[in-house]
RNA sequence: GCCGAUGUGGUGAAAUUGGUAUACACGUCAGACUCAAAAUCUGAUUCCUUUUAUCGGGAGUGAGGGUUCGAUUCCCUCCAUCGGCACCA
């Protein structure tokens, strides 16, 4: 047998193949034809390609080049996730800057990549550590800013006291951090936040429409963790006379841990303490609705800040703030250790079970989370298996409200299987009798009747915290005032006290949002008032700005001020003078003749230009007091309205008012009616967001803010670029002296949240990517990477493209259309490998003595894609020798003429690999591959049809088959450039086949037939075969199945 | 504890909608080649059983049960392994 020399032909393909560039991914691409194939993103790690990273690369590569092979357009780049602790880590410890020893990393996995033979587009790999990668890495972080999707907040955050940082939920391990394995402890810090759970819900139903792994798509549902219910408010009931001052409640809004939110919904009922006076309402999170009547107590967790506001009512104070400060101190993981439930009554206080008016009693205790729900629960101890534990504990009473049933935690909102109406309630009270399924939706009417409840939908999953503490991350492009107080942060973080809307050019107070927008603000007691700007049809600037000053309380910061299309400049002009704690321009329209001929349909972005800046030149509006005077200033602005040439407003706005937030809304018109009324709860949630005027946006010609290199990156707690002697320089030029740009980093997951974007026009310095490119490529066709990053990574990814979706920058928000996931390969041993164990197989080890085909087929060989399996270097021998093998074949061959049967052979062969590699099949087509070569070894074949069998092996063995087919078949053209051999339907069914005889079940005989042959023939053949008639005699047969092509089964 | 996945030879594994269980490969054994070994080639290889050898017979896809002419595949109960979540009300 002849040897291949694996080293010799894979370095001159390996240089052929470049210099020739056939792997270049296709201009002019028909949008029916791209395939875009993505590997996961890997981080270039010092100790180089692992060997599921091989199996990646290979099982990507052999489905693109199947995919160029049957004449799709594919897209096939890998980049460099290269941020991130591990290169810090190591970096603080030789004392060498972790940049170096990166794009070394990066070097030694391109090599090895290469040497795999994998045919990926090198000319369009990135780097997420380049400044022109991280430029718009940090343009997504302003894009979620813009948006009101980043906020800044003081929270209980993770906290590693090894790594010195924030981390995210998704980064602890069972309480341990998941780089370096230190108990997490729980810290409260003021942090960047991103608003994922915003995206909650679409995050969790859109899961259904995507070809993703079953177990993953269910991984991320639980993650998210949807349940419905409802929130139900208990009155409190005070038992010592006279009633707490009120006003205490004003400074609640930044207490630990307790979700925004909830907190809304608290100052919501603080309205209501307001209007009654004398009525507190503790609201709970329940999913159990319906069992409120067995609701015995309730429990709030030891952070809710309704505590601290029943202090001087609680007459067992001191032993309530022991159990509430002992709680701080506990880990996470220590509570979430400890089985046995502990807590404290509150003595002093209770609250009015609303169904049965009793008065129960109110608990604190750790079992209760604080940052679930409302933070506060109704415990149920007849039907919840925690509340019942602690119950007992705790000798509060239990009430059943199920009969007939076992078993007594069944709560009959859901956990009851099947026939529910054999279970009725009772004690509970009108209810008795009826079945749960009667009773759930008319408890809940009962109790929305009663202004206690409402359905709610909640969500297990947090908010991201993206700020990390470290070095070796893109900078997070923000300033903030040096000297801001917390007066300063805080003073707008309740809800504003007045919010003016100045409407439209021919437009009516009442129409649009306006009086909508009013009502809702009545609602939570803000006042808001709409003048009528006068002459709406013929409008004079100063007209209106007098109407609308007359309304506008100069007195009162915390104010909003609202303009609405032509108003804008009107709005603009009051900013100007007055303080204001937030301006929103709405659609602002080109101010061109419209306050006397009223307003064209877009005009040429050139005009736009000119009538503003005449505008702005000829009433003075002083821009840069405008955004002194604002706490923030917001700009809406549809990706379709008729009105405004929307790219040149937009630029022209970033350029003038670079601190603004522009909202881009996707197709809202001129969002007015007509357009739906989707954006109305948006512009009430603007109204109502705290403002952080102690906090800007960089400028976008800011960007990207590079990553200094002076700087001592030793972990101290405070962030490295605190120290950095030149990162503030010209900040002060740029932004005013009392301006500082943010210290901390972005989280690594940032980067890799949208790199298959970049990968689409890498080079492109005007936006992420083109317009062009996104449509051409995007969504990504087929995407491997590991099952580790089900909760990080791809949900972030899919949020991502989510708010660009809505920000009208794509047109689809789903990025990942199908999604598979490599399993582990473990070492010889069946474990995991791992230097501890010594059983760790490099994958270029593997290429230099075996060869890339080998190690390619080899991997695809070991068993299914997804499945984890172990390595066996026997095994990589075998793959070998079967390489070898065709060679030897097509080296010696004394090739024949065509036969029928060889024919059929290969069709055959044909079939199965191709559909096994367009379903991702590899073991089964390799399989197929060697029953193939046995039976040419054994029957020989035509020239012809060799050929065939060779150019199908070309995606799983680049090398040897370009070998075969250019230096031993001297073709001109590389065999990655032809084309995938269909087979012939026609013949798979034509050739003989054997079929099992079965008596009763049995098999006791083979007969050869066709598939079109029939019961009595085949019936006559089974009477034929010797062992078949033994049974078959002096029977009487009692039925015959008979399935052609399948099996003749005889009943006696 | 809850949820999910997976259990097939000595090993990795295969088996379209239920239709010849163990393809393909590794390993092992025997033989060929060789002074010898490696490499290579040929053959055997689920277990039990019958037989001088065939031809046969029985059991068999984690265990037990069910549906069916027929079950690795569908249903029920249980066990084991792996993974995820972990007081989420």
């Amino acid at each position: 047998m002849q040897t291949i020399n694996h080293q010799e032909i894979e370095k001159k393909w390996t240089e052929k193949w470049l210099k020739s560039v056939i792997y270049k991914t296709p201009e002019n691409v028909d949008p029916a034809k791209k395939q875009y194939i993505l590997p996961q993103l890997p981080y270039p790690s010092g100790s180089g390609l692992h060997v599921g990273h091989a199996e990646v690369y290979t099982a990507c590569d052999i489905y693109a080049r199947y995919q160029r092979m049957i004449g799709k357009q594919v897209l096939q780049v890998i980049g460099w996730d290269a941020f991130g602790l591990p290169a810090e880590n190591f970096a603080i410890k030789t004392n060498i800057h972790p940049r170096i020893n990166t794009d070394k990393a990066i070097e030694n996995f391109k090599a090895q990549i290469t040497a795999l033979g994998a045919s990926v587009d090198w000319d369009r790999t990135v780097g997420s550590h380049n400044p022109d990668y991280y430029k718009w890495t940090q343009w997504f972080f302003l894009l979620m800013y813009d948006r009101g999707l980043a906020y800044r907040k003081k929270q209980a955050v993770n906290w590693c006291d090894s790594c010195k940082t924030v981390l995210a939920n998704e980064q602890v391990v069972n309480g341990h951090c998941e780089r370096c394995d230190t108990e997490i402890v729980q810290k409260d810090m003021e942090q960047w936040f991103l608003k994922i759970t915003e995206y909650a819900d679409r995050l969790s139903a859109d899961l259904d429409k995507i070809d993703w792994p079953a177990e993953t798509i269910k991984r991320q549902k639980d993650w998210i963790g949807r349940s419905e219910g409802a929130l139900v408010k208990f009155e409190i009931k005070l038992q010592e006379s006279g009633i707490r001052n009120l006003e205490s409640d004003k400074t609640d809004r930044n207490s630990n841990g307790v979700l925004k939110q909830v907190q809304d919904r608290i100052s919501e009922d603080k309205t209501t303490s307001y209007e009654l006076q004398t009525t507190k309402f503790l609201e709970v999170f329940t999913t159990a609705h319906d069992t409120i009547f067995g609701a015995t107590f309730v429990v709030l967790a030891p952070e809710h800040e309704m505590l601290q506001e029943l202090q001087s009512q609680i007459t067992n104070w001191a032993e309530v703030n022991q159990y509430i400060q002992a709680t701080k101190f506990k880990t996470e993981l220590d509570r979430q250790q400890e089985k046995v439930k502990t807590g404290i009554k509150l003595d002093g206080v209770g609250v009015i079970n609303p169904m049965t008016n009793e008065e129960i009693p109110i608990f604190v205790a750790d079992y209760v989370l604080g940052g679930y729900g409302t933070g506060a629960i109704m415990a149920v101890p007849g039907h919840d298996e925690r509340d019942f534990e602690f119950a007992e504990k705790y000798h509060v009473p239990i009430k059943y409200l199920v009969a007939g049933a076992e078993n007594k935690f069944l709560s009959y909102s859901g956990d009851i299987k099947g026939n529910t109406d054999k279970y009725h309630l009772i004690n509970s009270g009108e209810f008795n009798g009826q079945s749960f399924t009667e009773a759930r939706p008319a408890i809940l009417k009962k109790l929305e009747d009663l202004g206690v409840a409402k359905a709610q939908i909640q969500f297990k999953l947090r908010d991201w915290s993206v700020s990390r503490q470290r070095f070796w991350g893109a900078p997070l492009p923000m300033i903030k005032r040096m000297a801001a107080t917390d007066e300063e942060k805080t003073k707008f973080s309740g809800n504003p006290e007045k919010v003016v809307q100045l409407h439209a050019w021919g437009s009516k107070k009442s129409e649009h949002f306006h009086q909508w927008l009013k009502d809702e603000l009545a609602k939570l007691k803000i006042e808001s008032v709409i003048p009528d700007l006068p002459e709406p049809y013929t409008p004079i600037f100063n007209e209106w700005l007098k109407t609308a000053m007359t309304v506008i309380n100069q007195d009162l910061e915390n104010q909003v001020l609202i303009g609405r299309s032509l108003s804008t400049w009107t709005a603009l002009k009051i900013a100007e003078s007055v303080k204001l704690r937030k301006l929103i321009l709405l659609c602002p329209v080109s101010p061109v003749d419209a306050y006397i001929k009223g307003i064209k349909k877009i005009i040429s972005e050139q005009e736009v230009i000119t009538s503003i800046e005449n505008f702005i030149y000829q009433n003075q509006i002083d821009l840069k007091k405008v955004q002194e005077n604002c706490g923030e200033i917001v700009i809406f602005l549809s990706t379709n309205d008729p009105y405004i040439p929307f790219v040149e407003t937009e630029k022209w706005f970033r350029e003038n008012l670079p601190f603004a937030r522009i909202f881009r809304v996707k197709n809202a018109g001129h969002f007015n009616a007509d357009a739906g009324y989707s954006t109305f709860p948006t512009l009430l949630k603007e109204v109502l967001a705290e403002v952080r005027p102690d906090l800007r946006r960089a400028k976008m010609d800011d960007l990207p803010v590079i990553l200094p290199d002076d700087v001592d990156f030793k972990p101290t707690g405070q962030s490295p670029l605190t120290y950095s002697p030149h990162f503030q320089d010209g900040v002060a030029e740029k932004y005013g002296n009392e301006w500082s740009r943010e210290v901390d980093t972005l989280d690594t997951f940032m980067c890799s949240s949208w790199y298959y974007f970049r990968y689409l026009d890498p080079k492109n310095d005007q936006a992420f990517a083109s317009e062009k490119a996104l449509k051409t490529w995007m969504p990504v066709d087929f995407y491997l990477g590991g099952p580790e990053h089900v909760n990080g990574h791809l949900l972030y990814s899919r949020f991502f493209t989510k708010v660009l979706f809505d920000a009208g920058y794509i047109d689809f928000d789903e990025p990942f259309t199908k999604h598979r996931h490599q399993g582990m390969i473990l070492g010889e041993d069946h474990r995991k490998m791992s230097k501890r164990w010594g059983n760790v197989i490099n994958p270029t080890d593997v290429v230099e003595k075996y060869g890339a085909d080998t190690i390619r087929i080899y991997e695809m060989f070991m068993g299914p894609l997804e499945q984890s399996k172990a390595w066996s270097d026997a095994a990589v021998r075998g793959v070998r020798r079967f390489l070898d093998r065709v060679y030897t074949f097509s080296l010696n061959a004394k090739f024949v003429n065509d036969s029928p049967e060889t024919e059929v052979e290969l069709h055959k062969m044909l079939a199965k690999v191709t559909n096994d590699t367009a379903e991702l099949h590899f073991n089964t087509a390799v399989s197929e591959f060697m029953k193939f070569l046995n039976y040419v070894e054994a029957h020989n074949i035509s020239e012809k049809l060799w050929k065939i069998f060779i150019l199908s092996l070309a995606p799983y063995a680049p090398f040897l088959t370009e070998e075969i087919w250019q230096t031993l078949w001297f073709e001109k053209q590389s065999i990655h450039l032809e084309r995938w051999p269909k087979y012939d339907e026609s013949l798979l069914g034509k050739s003989e086949i054997q079929i099992a005889v079965q008596i009763n079940g049995k098999v006791r005989g083979k007969i050869n037939i066709s598939s079109d042959t029939d019961e009595a023939i085949a019936m006559g053949l089974a009477h034929q075969e010797a062992n078949v008639e033994k049974y078959l005699n002096n029977a009487i047969i009692k039925k015959v199945v008979y399935v052609p092509g399948k099996i003749l089964n005889v009943i006696i």
